[in-house]
DNA sequence: CCAAAAGTGTTAGTGATACACCCATGT
DNA sequence: ACATGGGTGTATCACTAACACTTTTGG
């Protein structure tokens, strides 16, 4: 800016990397890919890759995770930059990371689309990962919590339809401990984040839970524990 | 990443922006100066520049921030990036914003550095801005109220020692509403995140007012309102 | 003695936490 | 009939919000 010629700076690359968590399995987890070049060469890594010159950063990660996962439609917000000089070892790149969130039932994995593997891994228990993209994780994963407290993200890791339960959970997951059954249920209701359905889940071996849909309020920030 | 090489891709700039506020004289400023060059030749703007090939992002911050400013330690965070392909007219600029509070006693501005000039305004009545920088601007202040809401930053407006009536105004001026003052002194008695002094403050036309300091605590976050 | 801000407690209401039993279904 | 999770209410405690008068100084 301000005197100087825009075009004639060194410039570094820049990259989006998205951090992508769902809950299923009674667990958090990440998604990541397998580097097939190096640095990093079968290192796992979070997806990501080079900003286009005309596409803005929010169209990189969606290009990047449709590219990588084929969702549309998840919760995307961005994280932070990291911008550390050393942080990859060849050249100067500098990645703005955006974290997201399905309901994994929403969507498969394309079956390996390019050569590299794509898996979910536990966010309690990471293989190593390349660059910095632990402490980008760790990042991530505070962030995550700390949403959950203070928004109403968590519906974006449910279904339409859904139990009181299977919210509760996200929750237990995310938080790493155990939430007061009634206690929880008063607040969601007192909130008015959900509505019943007339509809209650079958086949299960004990009473068949209510199930419930997100109601429009969701969105909205809303103070939550 | 992943099969490309990095170096060949075409590459944005990256500069980092710091939106400098402080509160003197009741209001709540912000730093602004205002460009001798083209494009928005004589508009105002966040204080900015590229960042260095071999400077991480906060170094940057910082170094822009002293080049304009001269001052230190001040509160320094990253805002967000923002990454509009059309943001600057001439080439794609991706620019890292950061946000910085100081105690404006704590210096003077430089008695105008380069050609252009420098200058606080109030963040309740600004200028028009160069590029996108009143949106910028707009998330900044989100974000700082935000801040004093759920951590103690505010303090970082303040000078060594102060009074209680200090600390509730810089509270009220950037809420914008008026606060309660036995409740006020009660909350940040309690969270002890001050000691008193024996100190008074003089030269006041009414009772004189006990100074106090910042405790230790300060710097954990704490949630206050 | 007047103006100006400093300083100080109590009460009522609201929300958070802790806690235990009966219910509906599948096997 | 047993195992499994579903579903519900009450009492206590802590925090928040509302509110008015006396004190100390300078002018």
């Amino acid at each position: 800016m301000k005197g100087y010629d825009a075009t004639k700076f060194e410039r570094p690359s820049v990259t989006v990397d998205v951090i992508l968590f769902t809950v299923r399995d009674n667990d958090l987890k990440v998604l990541l890919v397998k580097r097939n070049v190096d640095p990093f060469k079968d290192m796992w890594a979070i997806p990501g890759g080079f900003v286009k010159i005309d596409e803005s950063l929010e169209e990189a990660a969606k290009r990047e995770l449709l590219e990588e996962t084929n969702v549309k439609d998840v919760y995307l917000e961005q994280l932070y930059t990291f911008g550390n000089p050393k942080r990859d070892p060849r050249t100067r790149v500098i990645t703005v990371a955006y974290f997201a969130l399905v309901n994994s039932e929403k969507f498969k994995l394309k079956a390996s689309t390019d050569v590299k593997e794509v898996n979910w891994f536990s966010a309690y228990d990471l293989p190593d990962l390349a660059f910095d993209h632990k402490s980008i994780l760790d990042y991530a994963l505070k962030r995550l919590r700390w949403k959950l407290e203070y928004t109403t993200v968590a519906f974006s890791l449910l279904p339409e339809e859904f139990t009181l339960t299977d919210l509760q959970k996200i929750y237990e997951i995310i938080f790493h401990k155990e939430l007061d059954k009634r206690n929880f249920r008063k607040k969601i209701k007192s909130l008015g984040l959900v509505k019943e359905t007339t509809q209650f889940k079958e086949d299960v071996a004990h009473r068949p839970p209510k199930l419930y849909a997100k109601n429009k309020k969701i969105g909205e920030i809303v103070e939550i524990f």
